[in-house]
DNA sequence: TCTGGGGTCCTAGGACCC
DNA sequence: TCTGGGGTCCTAGGACCC
């Protein structure tokens, strides 16, 4: 057996509300909280600081709500290149300590940590780290450490902020098991009260449960069975370090009030073809799939999508395609709350050229055999999903 | 007085191919 | 001619996370 690993799960406190502070020392120490803060007070709180949590403010609560909690609170918008900006800073500081980083979200990543435990204490690390982040950023962090992914993630739950908390494999049944069940990593709102109705109420509880057909009932094969293991505290030790592409991009509006002018959701959805295109085009990214998401008053929502046949970025295409799935779900007086558009099934745009190539080489080849020979390469080389894609293409020529 | 925006992963059913 | 099984793709939708 293998040596355990050591990773880290750093979470930056209060993020967004932290990256305001860090350009404005003005708010520290003050309640304040990132919102949208329209003149309906229909914003909700994005990040609230700890000031403003003593007040029982948080995320998601109304922006109304909270200010009825504390009437000081100060609201702030929401500048999203700021914490893009302050992540970047994080997460180079992170690259600086090993290459071994594994981004979580916007806010946290994974260390592994296990070489550099050999010549340093993982706590006095832990310590160098977060006071380096305060110290030179302004930024708080809470870090957790532990044999694997999940542990790590729990344990930099339990301390905030600026905490540093070591989860043992052997102590789970100490710090974890009597946790509730909704605090769990990958539990969620409705998964949890599902849990709670077979007398599962804390992670110990589910740790210990027998009965996992019941189990895979409720929350799907998988899920069951990698719920069960991190209970025990069994999870993934892989710090995935390659940054991961992304797999879809989306942008949608909310309006103000409900909408059932087609025109003023036909203009929107322009400019909102042109965001994807332009989102997709920073990313080097084509899409093979565009889908439209309409949102009702009732917050019912649905999503229509198709696969166009060359894979696109145009703003032009995407909102013919949406247009199209728009003309066809949408019946007229349907009030509308939100409309968005999604790309899918991304590919680089480098992989689009190739496939170009593909289907020119197709094009020429008029012999059964020879499209064997093609199809087997295409194959080869792209694995056996493109083979429907590039037949298809050729039989449409 | 309602409830943002941007993502990921998993499941299920139908179509299609071999 | 009929029949089945396995595999992949596509689409819709649910759940979760920050």
């Amino acid at each position: 057996m293998k040596s355990p690993k050591i990773i880290f799960h750093i979470d930056m406190n209060c993020f967004f509300a932290s990256c305001e502070r860090a350009v404005n020392k003005d708010l520290i120490g003050q309640p304040i909280a990132v919102a949208h803060h329209d003149p309906l007070h229909r914003g909700i709180i994005l990040s609230p600081s700890y000031e403003a949590r003593k007040f029982g403010i948080k995320t998601t609560m109304l922006v109304r709500d909270a200010l009825l909690l504390c009437n000081e609170l100060i609201i702030v918008e929401p500048k999203m290149h700021l914490y893009k900006e302050c992540s970047r800073l994080f997460f180079d500081y992170l690259y600086s300590i090993t290459p071994l980083v594994e981004g979580g979200s916007i806010d946290e990543g994974y260390l592994d940590v296990t070489e550099i435990s050999k010549t340093e204490h993982p706590l006095a690390l832990a310590e160098r780290i977060q006071k380096h982040l305060l110290n030179n950023y302004n930024l708080p962090c809470s870090i957790g450490i532990g044999p694997n992914k999940f542990l790590a993630k729990m344990a930099s739950d339990m301390k905030k902020p600026l905490g540093i908390t070591v989860l043992r494999r052997r102590e789970i049944d100490k710090y974890l098991w009597p946790l509730p069940i909704g605090n769990m990593y990958g539990v969620g709102k409705k998964t949890a009260p599902k849990l709670q109705a077979i007398g599962i109420e804390t992670i110990g509880d589910l740790a210990n449960f027998e009965n996992i057909d019941l189990l895979k009932e409720i929350v799907g094969e998988v899920s069951a069975s990698t719920l069960i293991q991190r209970a025990n505290g069994y999870g993934s030790t892989e710090v995935v370090v390659e940054e991961a592409d992304n797999l879809s991009v989306s942008n949608s509006h909310t309006f103000d009030n409900s909408v059932f002018d087609v025109e003023l959701l036909k203009q929107t959805l322009k400019v909102i073809a042109n965001t994807v295109s332009h989102r997709l085009e920073k990313s080097h990214k084509v899409a093979q799939t565009i889908g439209l998401i309409l949102k009702y008053p009732d917050m019912r929502q649905i999503n229509r999508s198709r696969s166009v046949e060359n894979s696109t970025r145009d703003a032009g295409e995407i909102y013919l395609v949406v247009e199209d799935i728009f003309e066809e779900l949408y019946k007229t007086g349907d009030q509308i709350r939100l409309v968005g558009i999604f790309a899918n099934r991304l590919l680089d745009e480098k992989e689009e050229v190739k496939q170009y190539s593909i289907f020119d080489d197709l094009s020429e080849i008029e012999k059964e055999e020879g499209i064997e020979k093609i199809l087997k390469s295409v194959k080869k080389n792209f694995g056996p999903g493109s083979i429907n894609r590039g037949y298809y293409e050729y039989k449409r020529k």
